[in-house]
DNA sequence: AGCCAGGCTGACG
DNA sequence: CGTCAGCATGGC
């Protein structure tokens, strides 16, 4: 059983947008198949990011105390291994909305154009595939989703990776060239890059910054400067697994479990 | 009623 | 290389 505060992991985390509440607990459809926050099948085992040791990220961090502050604070967390295409999907759409909108476009693409299925006297709506996208007509797109100027994004994107652009691939190359291949994308830059990296293509050591991580950086590391300069500084500093730890920081930031305050640590 | 949101694009210096 | 307006929409 999972339990981060065990639904916040799954619903207000800012990872993860379509999970539904059924009769007993959460479900989705992920990639198909139904999905739960009880399932221990292999791919619920992978989705919730099972194997890895979170202890031994916790204590690789010992030393820096800000970081492993943000760790203890929020015990369960896990970052789930989405599929790249839904990673994908979601975090075009999350550029410049809160979570709560985030969530309602998420929800509206799967809603018009995804599969659905019964499960538990609730209705589970899956992510579009990229054929269905790329085959979108872009005001059909906008009056069914509401997703304003990102319309054209993801019609072009969507026939992007259904044309051939492997996501699969980027799984084992080095994170940086993986990142390149991802900016090619309309519509991904580089915090959506690395999202998709970190959610859903397993590279662990990408770091996205927002404004809250960026805020954070510069009260606990005094680090400033552009947001590619933060980065670069965070990914230096906090190692092979700061993509995990950065789940952490973004939590404890965004939910006040932690004060900002310039010069301040803790 | 404004301000803001897990930003990106294109233009310009 | 860095900076910056403009952008659709709706939650708060």
């Amino acid at each position: 059983m999972r339990n981060f505060d065990g639904r916040l992991t799954l619903l207000d985390s800012g990872q993860v947008f379509h999970w539904q509440e059924t009769q007993d607990g959460f479900a989705a459809l992920v990639n198909g198949r139904v999905m739960t926050d009880q399932g221990a099948s292999p791919e619920e085992a992978f989705y919730f990011d099972d194997k890895r040791d979170y202890s031994a990220v916790l204590s690789a961090c010992r030393n820096i105390a800000p970081a492993k502050r943000a760790m203890s604070l929020c015990k369960g967390l896990r970052v789930l291994n989405q599929p790249a295409w839904e990673a994908l999907l979601a975090f075009i759409l999350s550029t410049n909305n809160n979570l709560a909108r985030i969530k309602g476009l998420v929800r509206a693409f799967a809603r018009e154009y995804g599969e659905v299925r019964p499960y538990r006297g609730a209705l589970l709506y899956g992510f579009p595939s990229p054929e269905i996208l790329s085959r979108a007509d872009e005001e059909d797109l906008r009056a069914k989703t509401h997703c304003g100027y990102r319309a054209p994004y993801i019609i072009q994107t969507a026939r992007r990776v259904a044309d051939g652009f492997d996501l699969e691939a980027l799984r084992s190359l080095e994170t940086e060239e993986a990142r390149k291949q991802l900016l090619t994308l309309p519509g991904v830059g580089g915090k959506v890059a690395d999202c998709v990296l970190l959610f859903g293509l397993g590279h662990a050591d990408a770091f996205p910054v927002d404004v809250w991580v960026a805020r954070l950086m510069e009260s606990w590391f005094q680090v400033e400067g552009s947001l590619d300069k933060v980065r670069r500084e965070a990914r230096r500093r906090l190692g092979p697994n700061c993509g995990i730890i950065q789940q952490s920081l973004f939590h404890a930031a965004r939910t006040g479990q932690i004060e900002l305050e310039k010069g301040k640590v803790l």
